[in-house]
DNA sequence: GCCTCCTTTTTACATATGTTCTATATAGTT
DNA sequence: AACTATATAGAACATATGTAAAAAGGAGGC
């Protein structure tokens, strides 16, 4: 316990550094100390609360967040996006933003990107901003999905994210999902495709989506899954996706009859990518975002306040 | 005013500096820039307020102070606030902070508060850090006050401090007085208003500011009281007022023209809620704050030294 | 009164932080 | 598209702060 003389010595010093901006030197010359005397009073004061330093900010809760999934997940960076009782159109807006913003900070030495498909990146290409980037080259993680809904296109995201940092990309000719394992093999074989997903295999920055494929799934609104293939799934303990690769709660590839007709890189491919950035949004995905970081697919996330918090509290 | 992204990146430089004890070289490692921007960062967040420092001020006067006011008027705790010369503005923002760290540190087992209007009371929750803590709520203790001055409301209060606190609030859709009393009957009937006002007499901890409504009343400023309505509350005795509910010298309730157009709790059930906290500033509250005491209403009191000194010689 | 042990202060050094100036990038304008 | 104005980042330097070890002061024992 401190005497009351010592206290008010503190405060005092205290007061003069923190508050009147006074250098430590100058405390010690009006006080005739030496200075560390007056270093070791403010050491004294901290640990007593006599001085305590508060962040203060509406952030606050959402960069708490993305300490504990970085340390939890060992992830790079996470990006947390307040909800603050917005509709989920406008969350998903606020983290397709975020994730263009970090990726626009984080492209600096990236040669090659290669982006995935659907909604949430569509919406992040939206919102990239016009910059002069040569010398780069996007890749599309996977093939299209037939006619219905183009915009959100891995092909087709790649091309509009090309245009956006002033490079180029290549196209990937090819459906996502083959109608049999046979013609998969063929496309595979051709040099355009091939060649494609190779160096797609080997980009420096992967952008991908992640989807439950029960709720609002978009792969059952364009007519790729029907009732009986989610059924399947289901059976076959799939809680996920990544550009068409299904995995289990533990992140595990599920072998499904899907999986042999796919054309894109696969998990394990992508598990190999250096800076592979997850942007999701919407509570029903948590489970499917904690199984992908149970795989260690991803190494950036950006998501908003609500899977954040029920991912830390499902991993308690 | 900076941007979501700025604050973002602000709170996560300063939270690894003050509360993980990270060096400003390690943070810009981690964050893949110099060194110098760290620093500058800092400084920014210092200069925005991001970061405050708060210094616990007591001298043995102030501590004697309050355990004599814990004394004499059976208070659970009281808070004198030394005014060491300061112009009333700062003993009022050293008041309020007083207040908020007193909160914070006493709110654990609370699930429920309940918060008035003013001045004060505003300063103290925008002083408040931001803290999680799940599962609380706020409630409002009386209505709105019309057009002006909207943020020291305390629908707003409430609502503010939910935020910092990571809660949720109710709200009192309702003026703080009604035109008649006939209309405050319509009003009380209302579901929405009947609800929240139960609610709010059965809060855990209570924030109440106190007026003079003579001297530097905001009730005045605003508009909601003039010279004529002053002169009758004179007339009758009141000395002072919590969330527009008037006392005499001795805390018994004025029944005035007013009381029975108030839409906010009685100070009967603010007797009953088990932890009243009143948060006051300047000397010409003093006889205000001493008859609320009288009329056993607060059981802590924040307050700063001269009004503490006050109270205790008029009670010798 | 002198010595010893313990605490506190200071000196000197190591480290961390703040600042200036230059280089680079960005935005706005013609 | 080229230019200028403006902002921003980084390298190098200046200053401030933290810390270990030596010195000084002070209390208790003989």
């Amino acid at each position: 316990m401190l005497s009351w003389e010592e206290r008010r010595s503190l405060v005092k010093i205290a007061n003069l550094y923190y508050n009147d901006g006074w250098t430590q030197e100058q405390i010690a010359k009006k006080l005739g100390v030496s200075r560390p005397v007056i270093s070791k009073s403010l050491q004294k004061a901290r640990e007593h609360k006599i001085i305590e330093i508060f962040i203060k900010d509406e952030t606050v809760h959402t960069v708490n967040l993305e300490k504990k999934l970085e340390e939890h997940f060992g992830l790079e960076d996470a990006i947390v996006v307040p909800i603050s009782g917005q509709t989920p159109d406008v969350v998903k807006l606020s983290v397709a933003q975020a994730g263009a913003y970090y990726l626009s900070k984080n492209i600096k030495k990236a040669k090659k990107i290669g982006i995935s498909w659907g909604t949430t990146l569509e919406a992040l290409v939206q919102e990239y901003p016009y910059e002069m980037k040569k010398n780069i080259t996007i890749f599309p993680l996977e093939g299209g999905l037939g006619r219905k809904k183009v915009e959100i296109h891995s092909n087709q995201l790649a091309y509009e994210l090309a245009k956006r940092l002033g490079g180029t990309c290549s196209y990937l000719y090819a459906p996502a999902m083959a109608e049999s394992s046979e013609l998969r093999e063929r496309l595979m074989k051709m040099d355009d495709i091939n060649a494609v997903l190779q160096e797609a295999a080997t980009v420096d920055i992967a952008l991908v989506g992640l989807s439950n494929p029960y709720v609002q799934s978009t792969l059952e609104d364009i007519g790729y899954l029907n009732q009986n293939d989610l059924e399947q799934l289901r059976q076959l303990g799939v809680v996920g996706d990544m550009g068409f690769r299904f995995f289990d709660l533990n992140g595990n590839p599920v072998n499904s009859s899907f999986n042999k007709k796919v054309i894109g890189i696969s998990l394990e491919q992508l598990r190999n990518i250096k800076k592979v950035i997850g942007v999701v949004s919407g509570a029903h995905k948590a489970e499917s975002v904690l199984a992908s970081l149970k795989g260690n697919y991803i190494n950036v996330l950006v998501l908003d306040e609500q899977i954040a918090t029920e991912l830390l509290y499902a991993s308690e």
